[in-house]
RNA sequence: GCCGUUGUAGCUCAGUGGUAGAGCACUUCCUUGGUAAGGAAGAGGUCAAGAGUUCAAUUCUCUUCAACGGCUCCA
């Protein structure tokens, strides 16, 4: 007998060999149909998988991270199983869980794959699963495993072998698919109610743009229709969420084929939004001591030579133009311009930290797949500083701009977020990375140990670093799910040597600062992307294009409504009259689907008291009050950006 | 850049081998109405651009451009 113990506490006893799925039938029946997979030990099982000693149990079902994903791979198997089926001779690589869904990346040879076919793949998939045909777990030896994959002449899978020991290989196969898979898998393919491919895209092996394209086919997956129905109509409120759909429909930006690509027009709603958001880093940076600069958007090739842009960001600059055989590039980034301003005068230690920002331009030459509404662009501005520093005020420095990063947070209100530790990546020195491996390490270290004592939350991840240095980013989430750098805290190392930029420290002796590149508003096109899809286009009063909408009832209290609207102007509110002669129920409806944060209605009533009659969009009527204490209620408001 | 999909009025979308429609928005007129859609008329499109097939192309084919979903890459 072997001794179970479940979360809550109880042991219970079971014969050797006894699989999860039966140790849930002798708890319920009810509970045994849920189970779609069991974490033993820690380690997640196939439910039938017989447990041969003392356990530990946790049973999963659909409710559970793990088991999602079990349930998400299994369906991945599959769909691997419906498209051999069609596709005879099709070789596949990998079909692993995501986060919303499966994939499986497959050779296909010479055929392609249309949307037509992943109608016709479902309802083979639909079909396979009502058999019910069990996830069969089989171990087998690295030989057996190789001839059978030698057989079909699989070089992705035998690829796979490569990387395996003899011993740990297992097979699973459900109806006539067999894979090589460590598993778990669901009981059996019954288990999946409700599928929907969503899309085709390319792949490369590996993930390695030189290597060859796979397909690769999406999909998700649920144990009922009523799941995925809510998941299609979970999309479709995410879609309406889409900064590129609300900056449209708000006249925030716009685009044009003949300016080109990822070159974002800035429409008059749009630039209010800036100008406001320039206001508030101009107030956080003077009050944190921080001197602002203007540089230009070009500068000679000689520039980025010495700062390691052209040796290691080429590929991200646009083409150098020539003039009297001298190359200019547009500026990729505004340090190696701030830079040449410390270097212009020689500095003493009495003088740092030395902070200098500027609302840079740049420009960067993307990828034109890359390209994504806002998020991803041509032309940004950034809300640029570099801070320079000893290495005794460095943590200081770095906590201080941590915390201006939490205060600006908290006035958006962003809470959902993670800052991820971003390292380089060893095996890219000298291509991607500045050949300095010791200084990687210590520069590393000095950040790592810096948000440790600061008591910051944060993940480490190789590979993401700048070339110049670690850096903190800050990840958000956009409302289709892509991940992206909202902002950005990095520690250069490099570029002070390369500019050879020096103080003269106390001892009388010259040294090179350290160097932090902050971007703690990120971009305004990044930034402003997420706010519309955080605020989902209501934006606070602060930063809304238009504050106030004047609504008279009739023409006939215009001439008040003007007057109302006069004040309103005076007062620096951005406001507007809707002048048009609708019904006030229409004007009302026009302007809560604008998302004006306030409208005043102007009738017989007001014009008698001279009131205003405030609404609050979404909160709808608040009742009549004198104009002056609604505009100073208004002030404060938008003073305190609450 | 690569794989796949798409491109018709300002927006959302129908449609066809014989050169085009709807709703909303817009303009004008009527209406002057009290907290989410009053009525009528009108204007608006080289059907993304170029080439080819055809008596005839917005429709079929190819190329280019752009957008979208991914991959790679990044703020």
């Amino acid at each position: 007998m072997i001794k179970i113990t479940l979360p809550d506490g109880a042991v219970r006893e079971y014969r050797e060999g006894t699989s999860s799925l039966e140790i849930a039938k002798s708890i319920s029946e009810g509970l045994a149909r849920k189970i779609i997979a069991a974490s033993v030990n820690g380690e997640v099982w196939d439910a039938t998988r017989p447990i041969q000693t003392d356990a530990s149990l946790k049973l999963l079902t659909w409710n559970d991270p793990e088991g999602k994903s079990t349930f998400w791979h299994s369906t991945a198997h599959l769909m691997a199983e419906a498209v051999e089926s069609i596709f005879p001779g099709v070789k596949f690589w990998v079909g692993p869980a995501v986060e919303n869904g499966f994939y499986y990346d497959m050779d296909l040879g010479d055929r392609q794959i249309t949307e037509e076919d992943l109608r016709k793949l479902e309802v083979k998939m639909a079909e396979l699963a009502a058999k019910q045909n069990p996830y069969i777990r089989t171990s087998i030896s690295k030989a057996d495993a190789i001839h059978f994959f030698q057989e079909k002449g699989d070089e992705y899978k035998l690829d796979l072998l490569e990387h395996l020991q003899d011993g740990e290989i297992t097979f699973y196969s459900q109806g006539s698919f067999t894979d090589l898979c460590r598993g778990p898998h669901i009981p059996d393919t019954g288990f999946i109610k409700a599928l929907k491919l969503t899309n085709i895209a390319g792949a490369y092996w590996k993930g390695d743009e030189k290597n060859k394209q796979l397909t690769r086919i999406y999909g998700v997956s649920f144990p009922s229709k009523k799941e995925l129905d809510e998941y299609l109509l979970m999309l479709e409120e995410a879609k309406k969420r889409d900064h590129r759909k609300l900056g449209k429909e708000m006249g925030i930006y716009t685009t044009d084929d003949e300016v080109g690509q990822g070159l974002i027009l800035w429409m008059p709603n749009g630039t209010i939004i800036i100008e406001e958001l320039e206001k508030l880093a101009k107030e956080t940076e003077q009050a944190a001591g921080y001197h602002r600069v203007v540089t230009p958007h070009i500068a000679k090739e000689s520039l980025y030579l010495t700062s390691g842009h052209l040796p290691y960001y080429q590929e991200s600059m646009y083409p150098p133009m020539e003039l009297d055989g001298t190359k200019y590039y547009l500026k990729s980034m505004n340090c190696p311009h701030h830079h040449k301003i410390f270097a212009a005068e020689p500095r003493s230690y009495k003088e740092l930290p030395l902070r200098l920002a500027e609302y840079g331009t740049c420009y960067r030459y993307e990828q034109s797949g890359e390209l994504f509404g806002l998020m991803r662009v041509r032309c940004l501005h950034m809300n640029d500083a570099h801070i320079y520093c000893s290495k005794e005020d460095f943590a200081q420095e770095f906590r201080s701009v941590n915390e201006m990063y939490l205060k600006y947070f908290k006035i958006f209100g962003i809470d959902k977020y993670v800052m991820r530790l971003s390292l380089h990546d060893p095996a890219n020195l000298g291509k991607k990375y500045i050949n300095e491996p010791q200084l990687w390490l210590e520069t590393e270290a000095m950040v790592r140990k810096a948000l440790l004592e600061s008591n910051t939350p944060f993940v480490e991840v190789t590979g993401e670093g700048a070339f110049y240095g670690p850096k903190i980013d800050v990840q958000i989430w956009s409302a289709i799910g892509r991940e992206f750098t909202l902002a950005t805290n990095q520690v250069d190392f490099a570029q002070g040597r390369r500019f050879k930029l020096e103080y003269t420290n106390r001892e009388n002796q010259p040294e090179t600062p350290l160097i932090i590149h902050r971007a703690p508003l990120g971009t305004h096109e990044r930034f402003i992307g997420f706010l519309l899809e955080h605020y989902a286009g209501k934006f606070p009063l602060w930063l809304a294009p238009q504050q106030v909408k004047v609504l008279p009832i009739s023409d006939k209290y215009m001439e008040y409504a003007q007057t109302v609207l006069e004040s309103l102007k005076n007062a620096d509110i951005r406001a507007a009259i809707d002048d048009r002669s609708e019904k006030i129920g229409k004007k009302i409806r026009d302007t809560e689907l604008a998302r004006v944060p306030f409208m005043l209605i102007i009738g017989e009533k007001e014009m008698d008291a001279k009131q205003v009659s405030v609404r609050r969009q979404g909160k709808g009527d608040l009742g009549a009050q004198e104009l002056d204490s609604f505009i100073k209620e208004l002030k404060t408001e938008i003073k305190l950006r609450s």
